[in-house]
DNA sequence: GACCGTAACACTAACCGTTAGGTCATTGAA
DNA sequence: TTCAATGACCTAACGGTTAGTGTTACGGTC
């Protein structure tokens, strides 16, 4: 998956440094809080300049979410991969069951726990995630199998993403899990009935 | 509802003060765009210092969405003021009808295009509804009718906001939120079935 | 009517995330 | 070898935001 263009020492060197600088990062976020540490901080103990900092990551709450690319791709993987047949709804509810599993796993609590003592990181999460839903809501909207309206297919895209915030804020997260996917099922039904894509102006 | 505390000259003049600001600053961002205009800018031309804008207003967006606290509060009556046994999900989907034809008003149309052309205003918009979301679920928690556990509350309430989002970009914002309410009726009565308060642990 | 505590406002100076401008050195290719 | 590309650097700044420190005007009290 990830392209290896040619030989490449540069590519290397480039790559090392974005490692660096993330490692890094993280630890101090980690050691003092998300708050406490500036981008002065990262960089200095990183051995870099600040400008390079910036060159690799498009923000600090970036070096945090560095990895969560993966949640947008599961979601939509999730959809259009899914067994030929399959229904929708279910496959959609596993995906986020192992995702909930996977952010509650004792390698990831530690920075769950930053993100939740940082306003502004749980802010950025937030939109991040719509960004997820307005993928997710694409995917639904090229279904073969029942068409709804490119309306539903956000309402539904953005009622699945929340799934994931409260069932990691809930007390059994499995249970919310399964609980908000029985509304889901419901409202991804009741989207289809008798709703043509386009109804007449 | 507004408190008069005392006689007060002195509310009179903050009061002023604050309005004074907050005209001033809308003025300026509709004529250059908001991220044109800077805080000092506004401070300049209201005539007060830049750390007077901030005693009145947390940050710069809140200078936007200075009345948008009727948002909440109107939501959360159409729940706990409804007509005594009056069904919840159409009271809810009639006050939103409301507020959408209330934004896209000829006279509220130029704020949201402004907001809809800066990235930082959507991005605190979306939290903000979550914000609202919180207490919508509150309301919905204290439904005696029949009642549902707290995940089910706030996620109903973030499908809810959801669609105020939404219904504003539709081509047909009207159908919208009726396409969108259909969902959350059914994602309401799913909710509801069988699904106790807190499951045995 | 004088007095004092408080609260609104001002000014300065900074912090922090972020970006622009311009330079240098390594590297892959010609 | 030479050359262009590019990664990294440095300096300096911008814009939102806050701390620190006054200064004034008001409001309630004696």
């Amino acid at each position: 998956m990830p392209e290896q263009p040619q030989s490449g020492r540069r590519e290397r060197k480039k790559a090392a440094t974005r490692q660096k600088i993330a490692d890094t990062a993280l630890r101090l976020f980690l050691e003092r809080g998300y708050d406490a540490v500036g981008i002065r901080d990262v960089a200095a103990e990183a051995d870099v300049a600040v400008t390079t900092v910036f060159s690799h990551f498009a923000s600090k709450e970036t070096l945090v979410f560095e990895r969560d690319a993966d949640f947008e791709r599961r979601l939509a993987r999730a959809v259009t991969g899914r067994a030929p047949g399959a229904p929708l709804v279910p496959a959609l509810r596993q995906e986020m069951h192992a995702l909930v599993r996977h952010c509650l796993a004792d390698e990831a609590a530690p920075v769950w726990r930053m993100i939740d003592a940082s306003p502004a990181l749980r802010e950025y999460e937030g939109s991040m995630r719509l960004r997820h839903a307005e993928t997710l809501a694409a995917a639904l909207a090229a279904e073969p199998g029942a068409p709804r309206g490119a309306t539903a297919c956000r309402a539904l895209a953005r009622f699945v993403v929340d799934a994931f915030a409260l069932a990691r804020e809930a007390d059994d997260p499995r249970a919310a899990v399964d609980e908000i996917f029985r509304m889901v099922e419901a409202a991804w039904e009741a989207a289809e009935a008798g709703v043509p894509v386009r109804p007449a102006t």
